[in-house]
RNA sequence: GGAGGCGUGGCAGAGUGGUUGAAUGCACCGGUCUUGAAAACCGGCAGGGGUUUGCGCCCCUCGUGAGUUCGAAUCUCACCGCCUCCGCCA
């Protein structure tokens, strides 16, 4: 959520941060709404101290035996006009609410300005693309010709875009989420959390996905009317970890990695990589969050997004980092970087990470807050990572580690937690 | 799923219609004392919002939402959550 007061008295610098982002936003008509609340707003409290006044009037002179009827009369006047000013009051202040809560954040100045995809800003690469003296196949066929891809029982199971593990191939996956998992609490400081896959609607409007993308989300109904959400990214439970917190300064910064299943109904989305585990209903993902002081957050999203390239630098993966353009920034970002892996069947670089600065978009949302040096509560900052996407991981591996036979070789970090398997053999 | 109980400030815990945003204790912050610390003593200490150049003034909030009333933490209704027991279950 944009702080209100910035869109009060910074209209312009917001709406400018908004076009950037390709987002449409109408100036004169929040202003008008604003003026209205202004007056009404005032109004209504003016009235609401004078009924207070009255009555206290009353207590005074009850108290002391005396008659209260003339000041009775005259607070009985202002009722009504009261409960209609605070109805009217109300219903605008829901008004504006719901037109601040689908706005998104604003990009950082450093984000390089962009309508799409093909605006991003390629900041480093590392690796060399593996050389193939025969066509590399993609992840699809090396799966399958391993006997560990099974995309028709899933189709029977839930339908497209689900995907059957089995064998080697799923204790691959497993492995590759358990080698993420250890590396990010060992070698970089973060602590291991399980967290629910069903949250409640106020988690998911404070990490934004409500109430803009819902049609995005997977839903169960639950209790009386009410419905939980799964989560499309274990962002969603771990930085809601300090919804409505105060945190004490010397708990920053709060380091949590999470391997959890995520579910994105995707609508729209249809068309686009049909093929394969790229884009699917339900994938695993290992998840890096940090509730960050706002002094450190940029040097935390730098170190962040240094966290994931780590996986793949020692899964021998070749990547580029990518600074997403202003109009390809995700709805809660200041600023983001997505990691891209190199996949051959492609011949290109994919998403396999986006790291996220999100400033205090979500804390405001959220009311996460600390106290700071002078006392005050002050709204955090909070960055979410992946460190990786496990299933796209695994589709990296399977293309980037197959051999001429069919075979695959497993990365030389992954053959630990493989049990000492060193190659995969196709199934006959 | 059934029965009962309970939701008050960071925590504990008073408070059943009137100057109560709320006693007291603990925790926390500042000070006195002390070589230093502890203890003792003194003082401060909820959040959100409006308005104002500022001092300040004002509004809202005692799980949430409606209602009764001139006035609600206190009364009524609904909902949510937690606890205990029973049932079921990994």
């Amino acid at each position: 959520m944009l702080d209100i007061q910035l869109l009060r008295n910074n209209i312009d610098a917001v709406t400018a941060g908004l076009t950037a982002r390709g987002t449409a936003f109408d100036p004169t008509k929040f202003l008008a709404l604003e003026q209205r609340r202004k007056t009404l707003q005032t109004g209504t409290q003016e009235l609401q101290a004078r009924r207070n006044a009255l009555s206290k009037q009353i207590g005074l002179l009850k108290g002391r035996g005396e008659d209260a009827s003339a000041v009775m009369a005259e607070v009985g006047g202002i009722g009504d006009e009261l409960k209609a000013n605070e109805h009217e009051l109300a219903a605008l202040l829901q008004e504006i609410e719901s037109v601040v809560s689908v706005l998104p954040n604003l990009p950082d100045a450093s984000v390089p300005a962009g309508r799409d995809e093909s605006d991003n800003l390629e900041v480093a690469r590392w690796g060399e693309p593996p050389a193939f003296d025969f066509a590399p196949r993609d992840h699809v066929d090396v799966g399958t010709g391993l006997g560990g891809l099974d995309f028709e029982t899933a189709v029977r199971l839930s339908g497209s875009r689900f995907a059957v593990m089995r064998g080697a191939v799923a204790r691959l996956h497993r492995a590759l989420a358990q080698f993420m998992l250890d590396v990010h609490t060992r070698e970089h400081g973060y602590t291991e959390v399980y967290v629910p896959y069903l949250v409640n609607p106020a988690s998911m409007f404070g990490t934004g996905q409500l109430p803009k993308f819902e049609s995005d989300l997977f839903a169960a109904p639950h209790g009386d009317g009410g419905r939980l959400y799964l989560i499309p990214t274990s962002e969603v439970p771990m930085t809601n970890f300090v919804r409505g917190e105060t945190v004490k300064p010397d708990a920053l910064p709060m380091k949590f990695v999470g391997h959890t299943p995520c579910f994105r109904s995707e609508a729209g989305s249809y068309g686009r990589d049909v093929r394969g585990m790229i884009r699917q209903h339900q994938f695993d993902k290992v998840e890096l969050v940090r509730i960050e002081h706002p002094d450190r957050s940029w040097a935390a999203l730098e170190e962040l997004c240094g966290h994931a390239e780590a996986i793949l630098q020692k899964l021998g993966l070749a990547y580029r980092k990518v600074a997403l353009c202003t109009g390809d920034l995700g709805f809660s970002a200041a600023k983001t970087y997505d990691l891209e892996v190199w996949l051959p069947a492609q011949n290109t670089y994919r998403e396999i990470s986006s790291c996220s600065n999100c400033t205090d978009f979500q804390a405001r949302r959220m009311q996460a807050r600390f106290k700071n040096a002078q006392g005050k509560n002050e709204l955090l900052h909070t960055l979410n990572g992946s460190g990786l996407a496990v299933g796209r991981t695994l589709v990296a591996v399977l293309e980037n580690y197959q051999q001429a036979d069919g075979s695959l070789v497993v990365p030389e970090v992954l053959v630990p937690w493989m049990g000492g398997v060193e190659i995969l053999e196709p199934a006959r």
